[in-house]
DNA sequence: GTCTATAATTCGATAGAC
DNA sequence: GTCTATCGAATTATAGAC
């Protein structure tokens, strides 16, 4: 079977130069994240992504096919939200606030929210991710909590967060940002689960 | 005293004169704060608002020197907030969310929070003004609450009605949007005062 | 006061050599 | 696959005519 070993060495040399190829693309698509998420859409510029991923402009329109369409990549994220209908119904604020948080804290800034949030306000393709965000993940994710009424609630809630991530994280308001993630959870929790109580 | 009647008459004609500039700064200043509210401090240029002023690009930088500080003409806001010595301590969530709708609702566009907040996740400059209007305005006026422990409480708040203004206003996230105003007096006004109830 | 013309940058994207 | 060189467009800001 000299077909096999032939088919077996070309993925074993196509895996390889992949890898390489991906290496890179991972390099500029890092770079991105970091750049998007700290300067927003327009502050980033191709030339800075590839100079921070040791590569050439014109690299990241080969990999990416222009600016846009590499944003969209860097914005991509899964929230991975809990299963509600796990949760007792009077937890429920705190394991949201408590789990966004941890989303931000821990590699948020490689992460796809950082740059989704910074850039939504000034552009239009960042905010549409936002919507799609909250559509596709928020909102179902919301739904499953037991004996919930449709209504305004999701809304509310990501209005919540997202303004705590805003004034933390992006606008980085000083009394916001001093308070310890613990008291955040107890403190927003309140807040949040008292929006769930009165949907009740 | 004919020196008199020289000053009065100049101080008129001067007066006349200024009318007319005050005109177009005035008119600059408008177009601005309706670009800079829609498009951001980049995304917004000198001339496109020149155009829309009717003037020339080159006015502009005369009227403000530079666009930065057009800009912070711009972003310059008051928020009126209310005395809440005045208020039940049991009604000041609501008169909070309700003071702050009002700012959004009505001639919202034509105001300076527009403005900052659209381009303060982008734009350092803009980032400011909004920390410096929280430090000088909302931190104060909240402070005045009676009954209130010092603590994380101003910034939560300011997490709480941001969060919902970018949600509402700049993201405009359809599920938000689509609120009546009463029911978010009602909603978001329990949930800022058990931020406050907490604080006492 | 106002406008024309342009200086001086900077950006995304592409063509083509290697 | 990678890089050099550059195009074409857009930006803020200024200089100078009227």
């Amino acid at each position: 079977m000299s077909t096999d070993v032939g088919i077996l060495s070309f993925m074993l040399e196509k895996q390889k130069k992949q890898t390489k190829a991906e290496r890179t693309r991972e390099a500029i698509l890092s770079a991105a994240r970091i750049l998007f998420a700290e300067r927003g859409y327009d502050g980033a510029t191709v030339r800075d992504i590839a100079a921070r991923a040791g590569i050439d402009p014109a690299m990241v329109i080969r990999y990416f096919g222009g600016k846009d369409m590499l944003f969209v990549q860097a914005a991509d994220l899964d929230l991975r939200l809990p299963d509600l209908s796990d949760v007792p119904g009077d937890a429920i604020g705190e394991t949201l606030v408590r789990h966004f948080l941890a989303i931000w804290e821990t590699g948020g800034a490689a992460g796809g929210l950082p740059v989704a949030l910074r850039s939504a306000a000034s552009n239009e393709l960042a905010a549409g991710r936002l919507r799609e965000i909250f559509a596709t993940q928020v909102a179902p994710a919301l739904a499953r909590a037991p004996g919930i009424r449709p209504g305004p609630l999701a809304g509310l809630v990501a209005s919540q967060l997202l303004g705590l991530a805003f004034c933390r994280y992006v606008l980085k308001l000083p009394p916001v940002v001093v308070i310890p993630p613990e008291t955040l959870v107890i403190e927003v929790g309140r807040s949040v689960q008292s929006l769930f109580d009165a949907a009740r």
